[in-house]
DNA sequence: GCTCCATTGTTGCTTAGGCAACAAAAATTC
DNA sequence: GAATTTTTGTTGCCTAAGCAACAATGGAGC
């Protein structure tokens, strides 16, 4: 159950190449890197005609962003059981989604990679935008949700890249609990009787 | 690379279809045994759809014949690097090919599937057959090449039952060198100069 | 017996994917 | 820097897969 679009039944074929293509993207640029990889590369590996990546994706770096889409959402799915709604509990997860996310992002992506920093943070804000406002849809806010859920994707985002560069790894709980209160009250949300 | 049929450049959307059919009648199989799972059960496993399925096979016992087919065919691809043409070293991992494959299919399918072993030796004999036909044509021999593969297919799975029955695992080598000479008389191969 | 429900094969129609060929843009090589 | 190869997008045509609907079969339960 993907948390920010449910999934509009898509025929099975497209949901199968995408896969491929995302897996076999996944191995290749584990071998030779993002830069020298060509969606020949890709295509082969994955068994998927060439045109038919064309059919799914402008090119590769479309795919990479969908790809980097996909496994921040892959990560909030790990930690949030049931994404649906607003709750406290969910907020704190998705906080802690995020900080996990970059520090992977971090770890695996060293070497010349600073470039991805750019379109991870876009994909991510994009994410957490729709998600916070799929929340603040479903609840009373004293603010425009839009405005609410902007200003939380990013403080969230900007908290969570802070961190990954200062505190240690073993503290994101902690560091979740900290600014949670911060958090939430971006989201202006008002009490429900 | 097979060793029966050369692999005829079949439509990569075809190679798919029947591998994720596969898998999925495995996966399927082994959690509700095969009397009590329905077609369904594997296409909705699969991911593919019911009507493909019958557009592949007849129904299920079609498919558990191409499944125990492939699988003693991969048995064979493991063994034998080149099973292209003949020589005594693939004669022998011949037989311990198909001596390993009855032993697996006789531990796995232990509970009330005698009822595979008809199909077990229906499949092995003529991939069996396939395969040693292949090899005689290619060479000199005193007898009709069918007559030779046909005696030599029922003697091989013959003496690997008799085995499997009887001896320890741990000698498969030792049978095999034992059996060697006398299984390949029966190919009624010439020298050539 | 009977109904009810699940499963089976089959069918016509729609859609996605494979393929080959192409021109254009990058890289390579020399 | 000219020539050659590789890669890129794109296209039209063909085939395989998805889908929904159908009648037919076959149990399971009453």
């Amino acid at each position: 159950m993907l948390p920010i679009k449910m999934e509009e039944k898509l025929d099975p074929r497209v949901k199968r190449t995408r896969e491929l293509l995302e897996k076999a993207f996944m191995e290749v640029i584990n071998e030779k890197g993002f830069q020298t990889i060509t969606v020949q590369d890709i295509t082969e590996r994955a068994g998927v005609n060439r045109a038919t990546f064309y059919a799914h994706f402008a090119d590769k770096f479309a795919l990479l962003d969908h790809s980097i889409r996909q496994q921040f959402i892959q990560e909030i799915d790990k930690r949030m059981l049931n994404a649906c709604h607003f709750t406290m509990d969910n907020l704190r997860n998705l906080i802690i989604a995020v900080c996990e996310f970059i520090r992977n992002a971090n770890s695996k992506c060293k070497p010349a990679q600073s470039q991805f920093e750019t379109l991870v943070e876009a994909q991510v804000k994009e994410v957490l935008y729709d998600l916070l406002l799929k929340w603040l849809e479903q609840a009373r806010t004293s603010t425009e949700p839009e405005i609410a859920a902007t200003a939380t994707s990013w403080a969230i985002y900007g908290l969570a890249l802070q961190w990954s560069h200062t505190k240690k790894p073993e503290a994101v709980e902690k560091f979740a609990d900290e600014v949670l209160p911060l958090i939430a009250s971006n989201l202006q949300l008002v009490e429900a009787a």
